[in-house]
DNA sequence: GAATCAGATAAGTGTGTGCTTATATGTTGC
DNA sequence: GCAACATATAAGCACACACTTATCTGATTC
């Protein structure tokens, strides 16, 4: 289940910091890990499930892995969003409030 | 951190499906029970969840608690993915209303 | 081929999460 | 007040999850 998959891997925030970095421009898992505390395992681990969310996808480079953000995750969230645009919030004063909170 | 409450409330599928219950109306807890199987306590602890994360909320009536969507989550997810509108499949003619709706 | 480097996998561990049963809180109507 | 009902909280348990260290796979360079 797809869907389940995406939830999970965003529930993290360590995988949301690293989705946030790769948002910016795709990079190997090497300098994905500069300035995380994290060991290599944990980095590959939540590519491995960030990818297993159609989130993320690689690209093999020599002995490098390029990884790069995959639309495909985001249109799944797109479409889950879509389904409840009855209730977005129809003044969109909330929407630009709740932006503002986030970039903090 | 309201996005990881957010994130994480929708990583549970029965959470998800109560959510998806009350978009299609506002109930009271015994409702949402109906046709599931689990316990009240249960319904209860997860639409906590859902409450803290601003999936949710209630209003009392009576002996009973209504429960319906808090279209404020919904705005929270919906920030977060305009964030990376960059990366939406250009191709996916479904998904462009979406990003007028909510760019107004 | 051997050394080196990037990354993945294995195995183990502490913590978090979702569930249950039992009990408490709060509201209604007698 | 008290019984009945709707929901919340407490406590405990099994399993999932994020992390670690150790090891393996695969690619490059000499």
């Amino acid at each position: 289940m797809i869907e389940n998959d995406l939830f999970k891997a965003l529930a993290d925030p360590t995988r949301r910091a690293i989705f946030e970095k790769l948002a910016h421009g795709g990079m190997n898992a090497s300098d994905l890990r500069q300035g995380m505390t994290i060991s290599q395992p944990a980095i590959s681990q939540h590519l491995a499930v960030l990818r297993k969310a159609k989130l993320v996808r690689e690209e093999r480079r020599g002995r490098f892995v390029n990884y790069e953000v995959d639309p495909d995750g985001l249109a799944l969230i797109a479409g889950w969003l879509a389904r409840y645009r009855a209730y977005w919030p129809a003044r969109v004063d909330a929407l630009k409030n709740l932006l503002k909170d986030m970039d903090q």
